[in-house]
RNA sequence: GGGCGAAUAGCUCAGCUGGGAGAGCACCUGCCUUACAAGCAGGGGGUCACAGGUUCAAGUCCUGUUUCGCCCACCA
């Protein structure tokens, strides 16, 4: 019993004490620390090597990380990992966004709920100073977070969408596209939503189908008392600002009234009865009433017809004066109160259930209202074009590729882009108005007025869309509009990894704005990933709290784990599914990759690469196999990456350490590392451990950085970190396809032996005698391997025979890698079950020889296969003929 | 009204250029074998949604259907 728990602690035969459970904490911290201080993650520009420089989508200063951001910055730091180990000089430029509407309500909510004070009780300028304070509060919470989960961000150039240098580009920009033409001030219909007291652009509405109602309305004619023209609206409030009534000029049943004029219900107005080609036939009554104060549509007739817009809901949503008896009632009691007076005066013929899209903010989820405002926008044809043509080119990359779909789609039918908003929280508009009427668009903030020079300047007091900051992102962080060598190096920057639901908001204007400012794409590939949903699919939110805190994740299982769980099997641009019993199983795999590597320390011992020269190694089977295999796994990982196939990189890694490093290799050459098979085999072993396991360590680094230094620092290396140590690469000379097939089948006649034992449940430890034979090719190989054999199988005495030799009467049977095994397990051999048992295998066999025969004897397959697949076919034939005829005259000794 | 994605083991998901389906978890059997019980060995379990087609060969490519999900769209 004292004895298990030495074990357990981990006591190593040099006496060196590792615990057997690899604890993450102290690690990561460790490490982490060490990293930043050394400086490892800042990179000068070095134009020697080649660029490869990643922008962080900047979290919103809002609050904390989910872990949506956990898997976007684990995809990133993979890439800048992988990439700065293969030689490049990498940046990964960090940051945070300033959020406009969404930090302003944050910090608005909050303000209410601790003070109870709104932010008109404070005035613009202290409430904007609480902004900033929050920030520095929610951006250092966010900066501690990222820190936790590994990421190798280059710090010293961490930016922030309201810091001097964005500030002074987003000036420069906006006074730029003013001067070409692009930016302009309007009256147009926007997107308001009367909560956030603003205006949206139509990316920043969701529209929902939500079933409402159509109401038939009567409209009196003018001229002909007693006679009406009946409209359908969903929306019997908007009426108040009706300025005309319109229909089809192909609709026969109302041409004789167009250019007449009908009643206004409840206000009285004459209307004008125009015809418009916008009216659809088929729908509702045929006639529509314009308002085109609040619709969009409404508003474009009202432009062709010459027709007044009058407004009849204000900012809150609220009748305004328009509305007559109505004034300062909200929309919804106007509506109902309508509804009854349009009743009463029997002008409301029918109400019919309808199915209808209606606007929500995307931050507050309120309705929205299209209303008539001026704003400014930005004209987006010009700007798309060559924004199109750089995706239709391959300038830029979508991965997956059929996003490049849904991006093109959007950009072609853009429309203008409205960028002002009613908030505090945000770039102001560099835009000033002199009391002579002169408009003042410029970069530094004037102090007179050149027209007049007066010093009387009153700023527009909206600030911009938080996207058009977001959208210099590329490169007002490398410097511009000043010519840097950051710039220079660095831009464009090579990828860009983000969430498919930030597609038009965000890599759309990147795209644009890149390629007005910078005359080029803002990045080569932009790697789309998909959202992380809760165990059951659903979006995590917090209306529904589900969601999950990265930093607990970390806290329980680590942070390699988290970023593991977050990769593997993931399918680039899909959903994934968060499961804690996920993240548990990679914890368990990091514990693996300890304990593997503790076995490896322990039997290193004093080892040094240096002592033994590649010349003088005397490689077994195993050690071939594995460094053949560790070729592959080198290759395969390599390609996945440059794939950006995350998820597969990790799954081949993951497969190679824990099935052929840990199950196979270092089971096998046990014996050797304890020196029973002399001091050259002792050597070799533990050189191809090293080298096997120190390279796989850097495979794997990218994923799980914390864990790999911490081993690698312990195994001999060079070099002072793993982050800096090369990129594994190919040596071709340790590819050995022969070993390869040799070691598959002593896997296959260990596993054959291992089965017998389970199904004969002979018990674990009892070692079991055998006859194997074989011919000669297969003797030869079990001469060198029968060591292995007898260790992995358990097996005591084994005699080896040539094929033909007398067998044993009472012994269990497998045929397997080529061979006949013999396991002669006193009393536990029952002839009948065994003749059983070698029936069942042969009807398998025989199974598999027709489905092989049939294929070779199809004419087709012979002439049209690749002569590599049709010779597989015929030595796998061959091999399963030899199987049965070894099946078949063992049965039939048994039978007679 | 368009566009896209998903449908594979009980559950969650992989499956690259077409060449006899895999993992993790769960389940069954046996093991504290001196790296690891967060482990080891063995095992059961799938007409790859359905119907056609292309091909010597289809989970994989094409067409259609069904179910679920997402995005875009100014029919009041």
């Amino acid at each position: 019993m004292a004895e298990a728990t030495e074990t357990k602690r981990g006591v190593s035969a040099a006496g060196k004490e590792i615990p057997t459970v690899y604890d993450p904490h102290a690690v990561e911290a460790k490490w982490y620390k060490i990293w930043e201080e050394s400086g490892y993650f800042h990179a000068e520009v070095d134009k020697s090597k080649p660029p490869f420089s990643i922008v962080i989508p900047p979290p919103n200063i809002t609050g904390e990380l989910h872990l949506g951001h956990a898997m976007d910055e684990t995809m990133q730091d993979i890439l800048i990992r992988w990439k700065r180990m293969q030689g490049y000089n990498t940046t990964w430029i960090p940051g945070m966004d300033h959020a406009g509407i969404a930090t302003q309500a944050r910090v608005e909510e909050h303000l209410r709920k601790t003070e109870g004070k709104s932010r008109y009780d404070l005035g613009r300028e202290q409430f904007i100073e609480r902004v900033w304070q929050w920030k520095e509060e929610y951006g250092g919470r966010i900066l501690r977070q990222l820190r936790r989960l590994g990421v190798s961000c280059d710090w010293e150039r961490e930016r922030f969408t309201m810091d001097e240098g964005c500030s002074r580009a987003v000036r420069e920009v906006f006074v730029e596209l003013y001067k070409r033409g692009l930016i302009y001030q309007g009256d147009y219909i926007i997107n308001w939503c009367p909560r956030c007291r603003t205006a949206l652009s139509d990316i920043e509405v969701e529209h929902e189908d939500t079933h409402g109602r159509l109401w038939y309305v009567k409209y009196p004619l003018a001229d002909d008392p007693g006679q009406y023209i009946m409209v359908a609206t969903t929306r019997p409030e908007t009426m108040l600002g009706d300025t005309a009534v319109a229909v089809n000029p192909k609709d026969e049943r109302y041409q004789h009234l167009v250019g007449k004029k009908c009643i206004l219900p409840l206000l009285g107005r004459e209307l004008p009865i125009i015809a418009d080609d916008y009216v659809d036939m088929e729908f509702g009554t045929g006639v529509v009433k314009i308002t085109p104060a609040h619709d969009p549509n409404d508003f474009e007739v009202g432009q062709r017809h010459n027709l007044e817009a009058v407004l009849v809901l204000d900012g809150d949503a609220k009748i305004t004066e328009a509305g007559g008896k109505y004034f300062g009632m909200d929309r919804y009691e106007a509506r109902q109160a309508i509804i009854e007076d349009l009743e009463s005066q029997g002008l409301l013929e029918k109400t019919e259930e309808h199915q209808h899209a209606v606007g929500a903010c995307t931050r507050c989820d309120h309705t929205v209202e299209p209303l008539l405002s001026k704003q400014w926008f930005v004209k987006m044809k010009p700007l798309a074009e060559p924004a199109i043509a750089a995706v239709e080119s391959g300038d830029t990359r979508f991965v997956p590729e059929r996003f490049s779909k849904n991006y093109l789609n959007w950009m072609r039918e853009v429309r203008d882009w409205c960028i002002s908003r009613q908030l505090w929280w945000g770039h102001r508009i560099p835009v000033w108005h002199c009391a002579c009427g002169e408009m003042i668009v410029a970069k530094e903030d004037p102090t007179s007025c050149p027209e007049c020079g007066s010093t009387e300047l009153r700023q527009d007091p909206d600030v911009l869309d938080t996207w058009f900051s977001s959208a210099l992102w590329p490169f007002s962080t490398l410097g511009w509009p000043e010519k840097t060598e950051d710039l220079e190096h660095f831009y464009p920057t090579s990828v860009l990894v983000t969430g498919f639901d930030i597609i038009f908001f965000w890599v759309a204007r990147m795209m644009v704005m890149g390629l007005e400012f910078m005359g080029d794409v803002p990045f080569g590939d932009v790697l789309i990933h998909g959202l992380v949903r809760d165990s059951q699919g659903r979006k995590m939110s917090k209306s529904l709290g589900n969601g999950v805190d990265p930093i607990e994740v970390i806290d329980e299982f680590g942070a390699d784990a988290l970023r593991f769980s977050l990769m593997i099997g993931t399918t680039p641009g899909n959903d994934t599914r968060y499961r804690r019993e996920k993240v548990e199983a990679y914890r368990n795999f990091a514990n693996k990759i300890w304990n593997a590597s503790r076995f490896a320390l322990m039997n290193l011992g004093d080892f040094q690469p240096s002592d033994i020269q590649e010349s003088e190694l005397e490689l077994s089977l195993p050690d071939k196999w594995i460094l053949s295999r560790y070729q592959g796994v080198i290759r395969e990982t390599t390609r996945w990456l440059d794939r950006f196939d995350l998820g597969e990189a990790a799954r081949a890694l993951y497969d190679f350490i824990w099935t052929e490093l840990c199950d196979w290799y270092v089971e096998m050459i046990k014996p050797h590392l304890y020196g029973r098979l002399g001091e050259t085999a002792k050597r070799t072993s533990q050189y191809v451990l090293w080298k096997v396991l120190e390279g796989t360590l850097r495979l794997l680094h990218p994923f799980m950085p914390f864990i790999t230094e911490e081993i690698w620092q312990h195994l001999p290396h060079e070099g002072e970190t793993i982050m800096l140590a090369s990129w594994p690469a190919v040596e071709e000379g340790y590819m050995d396809q022969d070993a390869e097939a040799q070691m598959e089948a002593v896997m296959e006649m260990v596993r054959a032996i291992r089965n017998i034992r389970g199904e004969k449940k002979v018990s674990p430890g009892r070692e079991i005698p055998a006859i194997i034979h074989a011919d000669e090719e297969g003797l030869a190989l079990l001469e060198e391997t029968n060591g292995y054999l007898k260790a992995l199988a358990r097996v005591g005495d084994l005699k080896l025979a040539p094929l033909g030799e007398a067998k044993p009467e009472k012994a269990v049977t497998a045929v397997a890698g080529g061979v006949e095994i013999y396991l002669p397990l006193a009393g536990l051999v029952d002839l009948d079950q065994e003749i059983a048992r070698l029936r069942k295998e042969l009807e398998a066999t025989g199974q598999e020889i027709a489905r092989a025969q049939g294929k070779l004897a199809d004419e087709g397959f012979v002439k049209k296969a690749p002569a590599e697949i049709v010779e597989k076919e015929r030595e796998k034939l061959a091999a399963l003929k030899e199987k049965e005829a070894m099946l078949q005259g063992r049965l039939r000794e048994l039978v007679d």
